[in-house]
DNA sequence: CTTATACATTGACGTTCATCGATACGACTA
DNA sequence: TAGTCGTATCGATGAACGTCAATGTATAAG
């Protein structure tokens, strides 16, 4: 998975290309899972905007590899920065990415 | 796929509970697609709004019966209406339900 | 009635993907 | 150095999904 970019005007705007609809798709698709939805909603309501990847098996009711592997698709995508502390990895938001997809919506 | 329907506060308003997260991402789902994405900017964009959907497999380079299956997804979530008129189907965007699904990644 | 057209449904195929157990890696600690 | 803990990677598995050919259904035209 790629970073998202901003790939096109609103979807409403013009016809999308096939090129520009693979992109948006993709990151769509990142939104398309419960696990990744309820991280990102984690994350953003954490305390100083930041939460611990070890707090999140548990509450998501996951196993740490599958926890892993979605905040590795989150971060590579640009939706979450990773912050490496010690033994600990610490995630926030990265609000432009999130709002990169909501303005494909405007109408 | 069911209809989109208003099923949770910002995502960053409050932690999503598991059914919410379910719906929301199922909602996501169907933009997670290119030629879903193309079909909605295609509506969206079409003249007095609506389009027929006879026009969709040559503008794609999709068979007839995928453009079908992907038609039937997008009204039965009511992100689009069906207008049936003869032998041909017309479509139109339903904004109010593409907004739910913008309104969820408000920040 | 026969033919043609628009759209839906069925069935099958190949791919993608979420998930987990096992294991490896890296950092702190005693 | 040895042990523990947090995280990443590997490999496998089962389910979901996009696609199309074939077929069915309905409407219109001749």
């Amino acid at each position: 998975m790629s970073t998202i970019e901003r790939c096109c005007e609103p979807l409403l705007n013009e016809p999308l290309g096939a090129g520009q609809a693979d992109r948006l798709a993709a990151g769509f698709k990142l939104l398309s899972d419960p696990t990744r939805l309820r991280i990102l909603s984690l994350v953003a309501n954490a305390p100083a905007g930041e939460l611990c990847a070890c707090d999140l098996p548990a509450q998501l009711g996951r196993s740490q590899p599958t926890v892993s592997h979605h905040l590795t698709l989150l971060t590579e995508a640009g939706l979450l920065s990773r912050d490496q502390r010690g033994k600990w990895a610490w995630f926030r938001i990265e609000p432009d990415r999130v709002a990169i997809l909501r303005a494909a919506l405007d109408l």
